[in-house]
RNA sequence: CGAGGUGUAGCGCAGUUGGUAGCGUACGUGGUUUGGGACCAUGGGGCCGCAGGUUCGAGUCCUGUCACCUCGACCA
């Protein structure tokens, strides 16, 4: 891989970042475009990452005493109008049935666009007893909400996801629960997907509806764009009230429990795409990736190549590494680019000349480097190469959030900050103020993205107007 | 929902003043090749987004409509 070879198909990420988003989406096989506006068709390849995504979290929510379930898609609008604040947050985008066949329903039920008033009338007739909390649930699903602007992985009308539900007898072991799970997402974020976040509540105005705390863990695209990659809410006792769910205390008096919810959707395969993919494709991290190593025989036609090279194949398989071979008739120039262009983390070439001397060739894809690797101890070697594409796409990922983050104690400061070095965080201090929240993105046209635990002081004053600042916040334009 | 853009072969595009639908690539077949997107030969593939209109004649002109893409506002 030492001449990189700019792929034609592909816009290049610093010409147009979202042209260049869509060519990887479409190129690297991930997604088609459906009929409808804002639903996407996930293909094999784009849907084999979310299955590694989805297995890598169920085992963490299992391994903290969850169970899946499954509940229905439609909810009756009068469950859905049960909290106030929920529905007012959610109204503006759900979709509707309103006929069964040709008939008129009595009452016209939507489409889940989250799943709360479901669990919570659940959760009212399962509950009785101090002894049946705390209740653990998650949910593998789509949901649909009806977004007007859409784009494939970042925002679709029906999308895949998780969502956990749980209810906890005391408000302590809900708040414990929800920055378990919010610290569950960000460590399978920066481990397996190898992708930096800043973990933190949203500011009041940028609550989930109906949450009493909000927390998200946000990261930063290579363009400088700000994603939300995950969520975790505390929902205090408001849903409790709103759907008369109650337990008796070991002292006989009705008590209302603790609720969470917490989510992470298919953005996540976007978010991957966006932090570490190239001008020659998609990169993907090897806990995540469909074909992690991928094998090109070179004069596959000679006596012995292909014969050598499932020999490596059923060696890294039997390893438990998920390995591919394209012993296709295209040439093996074509299948470099190819399998870049898909992201396949490791790469080995196999042809006459190293089956002689008992090697092979060995690539990383952060890096497109190669080098001769000995066919003796492969697993090893490959084994030490993915962790090192691993590390490496953190490395590269985490530089540059550093380059693109600004501490600014001025409005100013933002401007010329993002004017001289483009989009990124903006790390400032903020008074509290509702207002100031509004004014930075007035004046500057970052939002506010949350107010990270790992607290800072830059200054004493609100970036904004100037009074006592309260809390460092991360700023930045969002998806 | 506001502003822009695009709809012609699977994909990417061209199509002049209105006159028989083209190119590249991909695909099929046969052969030669194979260490960074191979080559030769040959073959198949089209309701020119949809609906009206003007015209002897519309991919092209007019009206409408639908879809998709991008950028904003809102959101995982």
């Amino acid at each position: 891989m030492a001449e990189k070879k700019q792929v034609e198909q592909i816009t290049s990420r610093d010409v147009d970042f979202a042209q260049w988003y869509t060519d990887i989406v479409k190129n690297a096989d991930l997604v088609d475009y459906s009929s409808v506006k804002g639903c996407m068709i996930i293909r094999p390849y784009g849907y084999a990452i979310w299955e590694n995504i989805q297995s890598i979290m169920d085992r963490r929510f299992k391994e903290t005493g969850h169970q899946n379930v499954y509940m229905p898609m439609f909810i009756p609008e009068s469950l859905l109008n049960k909290e106030k604040e929920h529905v007012e947050g959610f109204a503006p985008e759900v979709a509707w049935v309103t006929h069964g066949g040709s008939e008129p329903l009595t009452e016209r039920l939507c489409v889940r666009p989250t799943s709360e008033t479901l669990f919570c009338e659940h959760f009212a007739k399962i509950i009785n007893s101090y002894r049946d909390l705390p209740v653990l649930y998650n949910q593998w699903c789509s949901v649909v909400r009806w977004e007007k602007t859409t784009r494939p992985f970042l925002r679709t009308r029906e999308f895949l996801w998780q969502e956990g539900h749980t209810m906890h007898a005391t408000a302590e072991d809900a708040r414990n629960e929800t920055l378990q799970m919010l610290n569950i997402y960000a460590d399978v974020c920066e481990h397996d997907l190898a992708m930096p976040v800043v973990k933190g509540p949203k500011t009041p105005s940028d609550k989930f509806a109906g949450a009493e705390d909000t927390y998200a863990i946000e990261a930063l695209m290579h363009d400088g764009k700000a994603l939300q990659a995950g969520t975790s809410h505390y929902f205090g006792d408001g849903f409790a009230k709103a759907f008369d769910i109650t337990y008796k205390s070991k002292d006989n008096v009705d008590v209302y429990p603790h609720q969470t919810s917490w989510g992470t959707t298919t953005r996540l395969i976007g978010a991957i795409i966006m932090t570490h993919g190239d001008d020659n494709g998609l990169v993907l991290p090897p806990a995540v990736a469909p074909i992690q190593v991928v094998i090109v025989p070179v004069a596959q036609h000679k006596e012995g190549v292909l014969d050598r090279a499932y020999a490596l194949y059923n060696e890294l398989k039997d390893a438990g590494i998920r390995v591919h071979i394209d012993d296709s008739d295209n040439s093996p120039g074509w299948k470099f680019a190819q399998y870049e262009m898909k992201g396949v983390p490791v790469r080995i070439e196999l042809g006459p000349r190293d089956i002689e001397a008992g090697k092979c060739v060995i690539g990383t894809r952060h890096n497109l480097e190669k080098s001769d690797a000995s066919l003796e101890g492969i697993v090893e070697t490959v084994n030490a190469k993915l962790e090192e594409v691993r590390q490496g796409l953190y490395n590269i990922a985490i530089e540059n959030r550093k380059k693109h983050t600004y501490d600014c104690t001025t409005l100013d400061e933002i401007n010329e900050a993002i004017e001289k070095n483009g989009d990124g965080f903006v790390r400032a201090m903020w008074c509290g103020d509702e207002e100031c929240e509004d004014g930075v993105k007035a004046a500057t046209g970052v939002g506010s993205r949350c107010i990270p635990f790992e607290q800072e002081v830059l200054s004493d004053k609100c970036v904004c107007c100037g009074k006592p600042a309260k809390k460092l916040v991360y700023w930045g334009k969002a998806y």
